[in-house]
Order: C-alpha cells, then sequence, then structure tokens
DNA sequence: CGGAATCCGGAACGATACTG
DNA sequence: CAGTATCGTTCCGGATTCCG
C-alpha cells in the first residue's frame, strides 16, 4: 500500500523522496560546495578526495536531470566543464545547512571534535 | 583521509553523521510518531504497515542505545513495552518536520498528490 | 579532460519461521 | 506480546577499463 508512486518506484513518506533526490553520500556534499560558485568536473574531483569518477558522474547526472544543477560544455581543447547550482538546488541548501549544524550538534554530544 | 571516527566506522560530513543515526527507511517516521506519545511495539508495527519484525526491533534497538527514546517493559501477563522519546530525541523533531515539509515541496513540484 | 560501461563484493534489507 | 534466527535478495558504491 504504497503512499504514491513516482516513475515506478513506491515512496512511503516525503523525507524519503528527499532522500531519493538529494540523499546518498554525495550530492549533498556537491551541492554543498556548487552554492557559491561553479566548479570544474576535475575541481570536484579533487575536493572530494574518495569520489571515483564512476560516483561523481552519476551523481552530477542525477542532479542535473532532476533540475538541481546546471552544466555547461565550454569547446576549448582541452574541454572544460562547468557545473553550477540552479534555483531548485538553491531551494536545498538551507535544508543542508541544518543538517550540517545538527550533525555537529551530535558530534559534539558524542564527544567528537572537528 | 577520514575526518574523524566513531565507532570503528569513518565519516566524512556531519551530515553523513546525522544519516548514520537516524537514516534508513524507518528510525525518522518511528521517531515522528512517538514525537507525541508512547506507543507500544505492536500499534508502531500495525502503524507501518510494510515494516518487519526485524526491522522494526532492529531500529528500536539502535535508537534505545544512541538515546534518542526510552523503552520501558511492564511486566503484565502478557508482557507490554512502550517506547517513548527523549529530550535527545526530541531535538531532531525540527530537523524532520524541516525534511518533510522539503519533500511536500519537492512532490508539489513534480505533481505528485498526497 | 570529462566522462561511460562493465563487473563485482558487502552491507542493507525483506520474508519466513521460531521463541521466552 | 515482543521480539530473535536464519536465509535469500537487492542495491549501493568501489575497481577497472575504455572512449570522444
Amino acid at each position: 500500500m504504497p503512499q504514491f508512486l513516482k516513475d515506478n518506484k513506491k515512496y512511503y513518506t516525503p523525507v524519503e523522496y528527499v532522500f531519493a533526490k538529494i540523499g546518498g553520500t554525495y550530492k549533498m556534499p556537491l551541492l554543498w560546495r556548487l552554492k557559491d560558485k561553479t566548479w570544474r568536473y576535475s575541481e570536484l574531483k579533487e575536493s572530494i578526495a574518495h569520489l571515483s569518477d564512476r560516483m561523481l558522474s552519476k551523481n552530477l547526472k542525477e542532479l542535473l536531470n532532476d533540475g538541481f544543477i546546471n552544466k555547461e560544455v565550454i569547446p576549448e581543447v582541452p574541454v572544460r566543464t562547468e557545473y553550477s547550482i540552479t534555483e531548485k538546488g538553491m531551494n536545498s541548501i538551507p535544508i543542508i545547512s541544518m543538517l550540517r549544524d545538527y550533525g555537529f550538534e551530535l558530534m559534539k554530544d558524542d564527544g567528537i571534535k572537528h
């Protein structure tokens, strides 16, 4: 008894829908970086050390298809690709910010220094 | 190059730490239900139709160990078990509330009715 | 330089049966 | 009533290779 369907996938709660769109390990870190300026593919790659090409391109593509980011290919040699955030993407920033703050709070409670 | 370790697990961002504590499919729905009143195990089970005993007990145990909820066993026959939210758990409610609101917003953008 | 395609392992998750 | 044990499956993400 699903509450709603979207693209042949069942969702039971709105929170679940948020996770489907900007959840996972890398999407929020990517959006967080893109909120201030445009980034090149290689810059994003270097800024998240443990991130593989597979996961980076996969996550960028999904964020692009879901309207959270823009992609601009500049036909230089070699080619340059710039990623930027959309208005829809910017709407997610306060959410991520709140989750970050709450994360720091939980870490502090658990005696984790950062 | 992990940013920090906790219980032999690597975390790279505070958001990741939040997901480790109250992420997954069921923890937020459980906390959301417990915010208003105490619930019995069987009541929680019935209120989330697609939730198995295995996942319910597993998630309740983790929330208990992490201090988000309380458990009280009332030695009647048959035994009754009451779950309630802690102050630490209540701190997560505004986060969940914001995620819910944002989820409804995303759903509306995507033409999903609820 | 900026990806895509394929393969694969482990953890998460589900279904079912059983128990104090 | 409130779980636990066991087994099977799914899926996320890593490693590797290749391409315009």
